[in-house]
DNA sequence: TTAATATATGAACAGATGTTCATACGTTCA
DNA sequence: TGAACGTATGAACATCTGTTCATATATTAA
C-alpha cells in the first residue's frame, strides 16, 4: 500500500466513491460513449436527427460501404441509441430518445466553444 | 457507383448533409467522446463532479496507479473537460464546465432506465 | 418460383487504446 | 543544498476497434 499524501481524507473518500455509479453502470456508460466515439456513426445520428431514414439513405449520404453502415447502425441499437421499425423492403431507423439528442447537442456546443 | 434505392432523394441527401456538422466538429466530438468511453476517466469525472480534487486523492480513491490517473487526467484535460490549478505541491483538478456534468449526467439517466 | 433489392453478419486485417514500468521533473521544507 | 513528496511522460505490451470483403437472410415483384 502506498503512503496516503496529507490531502487524502479516507472517511471522505469513501462517501465520494459511494456517489460514483456502480461498476455495471459505468461499464454501460463506458459503452455508450464507446459508441459515439466513431465519425460514420456521430454523423449517422446528426442525420436520423433531422429525419428518420433507411440504412441506403444512410449509405447515400454517408458515402460508405453498406457494411459499414450496417455494422455502425447495429452498435447504436444494442445501447438503444436508435431504434428500428420495418416498412415493407426498408428498415427505417430514428433516434430512440431525447436523451441522445442531449449527448450530440451538448458535445458540439463544447467544441464548437472552442473554434 | 451504387445504384439509388427508391427511397433516395439526392437534393434531399445534399441538405440534410449540409447540416451536420463539419469534418473537423465531428472529429473533436469523436474525440470527446472517446476520452468519456473509460471507466477509469468516468469514475475520475464523478469524483471531480462532486469536489476538486488532486492526483494522490484520486490515485487513493479510484486504486488505480498514480500514472495511469494522470494519463487519463492529461487526456481529459487536452479536451478541455477538467481544468486544473496549482496550489502548493499539488495539482487540482476540478470539472471544466456544465457540459462535461450534462454529458455525464444525460449518459447515467440513460443506462439507468435500462436497469 | 425466381430474380432483384435491402439489410445483416462473420472473418480478418491494420490501426488505435489503456495500463504498467521506469524515470524525469517540479515544489517544499529541513 | 538535498531529500522527500507530488506529478508527468515515454516506451512497450496486450487488447480492442472500424473497416472491407464475402456471403447469408429477408422481402417484394414478376
Amino acid at each position: 500500500m502506498k503512503e496516503k499524501c496529507e490531502r487524502v481524507n479516507p472517511e471522505q473518500t469513501k462517501t465520494l466513491m459511494q456517489k460514483v455509479p456502480d461498476s455495471e453502470n459505468i461499464t454501460r456508460m463506458s459503452a455508450v460513449f464507446q459508441a459515439l466515439q466513431s465519425d460514420t456513426r456521430l454523423k449517422i445520428l446528426f442525420l436520423l436527427r433531422q429525419k428518420e431514414m433507411c440504412v441506403c439513405e444512410l449509405e447515400q449520404a454517408l458515402e460508405v460501404t453498406q457494411s459499414a453502415v450496417s455494422h455502425g447502425l447495429r452498435t447504436l441499437r444494442q445501447l438503444d441509441l436508435v431504434r428500428v421499425r420495418r416498412e415493407g423492403k426498408f428498415t427505417v431507423y430514428y433516434i430512440a430518445d431525447e436523451h441522445v439528442r442531449t449527448l450530440i447537442e451538448t458535445c458540439l456546443e463544447h467544441v464548437e466553444e472552442k473554434s
